[in-house]
DNA sequence: CGGAATGTGATTGAATTCAGTCGTTATATG
DNA sequence: CATATAACGACTGAATTCAATCACATTCCG
């Protein structure tokens, strides 16, 4: 059997499952532990498992969107560093506002069960919060992108407008001197609109986006008040970044201790 | 804390998180190690949750919302048949306001993959329609009640108040004399902003509604321009409906192919 | 044919988790 | 007030799981 076939059928028992143990697995492709354990590294790089003490967790929830497909390796343990970091921000009671990106994904799937309100324009994100009693949910409506879920356009604006909030936690996809960067208009509109909302804004970006410029300029280094990093960053970013008064919070990338 | 609210913490906080570590959940509800692997030793026997190696998982089926649990197999027959009709109301590149009542969601999955456009205050009805490219999808903003997933309030009528649409299609709680009802304020409210924002207005009800009244009364019969109802209305019922001005469809309940 | 690259299986020591036990505290009851 | 019961927290040894390493097989090129 090919190893990526194995894996796909990996993925779907996972899928179907909800949680397997190793043992389950190995038995049931008929390889060793190591395999399994090396297939199912891929997968949670890949984004499409959560391992966990003793098995894994299928990551997507059921039949729904296409669920974020990374493919640069250790990118996913860094979106998660960076995720813990982040929601250390947010303290109980505060109002956040959320978008659609994957490490932000990732926060708000630490902050489920916290006593905070929630407005998202990211209809995963606000799977994610529904069904929780602790946490107040406000959807941000709009016309919706089928690729990633979020609520976009002017109908977005109009509503994000209407509210204010504490902070505004959102991703982007460049990084540079003149400030952010993302790479679609509409989306880039309706975080300006988020901004707008906010007493403060947090970044969340991975060190890869520093330096890297893209489609469409959002806002200058200065009207950020924080950003959250992993801990590839360069020196030389550090001190930028500092310079423009934001604060900065470096995400250690070693420890997982799933919390 | 009392034990019993303790657990009940406990099962609610694996509810939503869908898998929760043990440390995890010592640093939640600050109580010891041995105490939290009691507790879970209790829900385990009483079926709520299911330990692992590593934590603890959530048995119940519906990681997300009460995904509309199947409340009488009967009933829920003569959703699928009024969900069937009403499905036929809809024409292609039709422009459909849906709320978030069970027919209403069984009438979405039928309609998952038409060319229309879609506008819903439904989490779970937007779900359907995210990752489906046939469709447009514009969701509805505002608070979202966490039992059933809706948006409601102020927000949610003010952007169903921008909107223009060709049907608005929602179920209702009653049927009588007066006119129609339903059993929460707000929805009521969200939905005389979807009929004002509709050029018709198709109602779906189950023939046990005929009769009753319920909370709030919504609108009079004759600000309703289709009923679909299964075929358990009463001869009287018919011709009460008919005298109102209202386009009366009955569905069969006999067979049920699928679909 | 040689050799690099990749995938696989086995092993090992470290880390984590588990189940059971024990002493303490709080509450209820006679 | 004394005692019994239940719940809690801490500890311990056993079991499980994990990450890392090594050796072997296969494939793909040069």
């Amino acid at each position: 059997m090919l190893a990526s076939e194995r894996r796909n059928r990996l993925l779907e028992l996972v899928r179907v499952k909800r949680f397997a143990s190793l043992p389950e697995l190995i038995e049931e492709l008929q390889v060793s532990e190591s395999t399994v354990r090396r297939d199912l590294e891929h997968l949670e790089q890949q984004g499409s498992a959560r391992r966990i003490h003793g098995g894994v967790l299928y990551a997507g929830t059921s039949p729904k969107l296409p669920h974020f497909d990374e493919q640069e390796p250790g990118a996913w343990a860094k979106k998660r560093a960076i995720a813990r970091r982040a929601a250390a921000l947010v303290e109980d009671g505060d109002t956040i506002l959320l978008d659609g990106g994957s490490t932000t994904y990732e926060l708000a799937r630490l902050l489920v069960g916290r006593p905070i309100h929630v407005v998202t324009t990211s209809l995963p994100v606000a799977n994610l919060f529904a069904a929780d009693p602790a946490s107040d949910l406000i959807l941000v409506g709009g016309n919706i992108c089928p690729r990633s879920g979020v609520a976009q356009g002017p109908l977005a604006g109009a509503m994000i407008a209407s509210l204010r909030v504490r902070k505004t936690i959102f991703s982007v996809a460049g990084i540079n001197d003149e400030g952010f960067f993302n790479n679609n208009l509409l989306l880039v509109e309706t975080e300006r609109a988020m901004m707008r909302a906010a007493d403060e804004v947090v970044v969340v970006a991975d060190s890869s986006k520093l330096g890297r410029r893209s489609l469409t300029h959002l806002c200058g280094l200065d009207e950020v008040q924080h950003l959250v990093v992993d801990d590839g960053i360069p020196q030389a970013w550090q001190e930028k970044i500092a310079a423009a008064g934001v604060a900065l919070v470096v995400a250690p990338s070693a420890n997982d201790p799933e919390a």
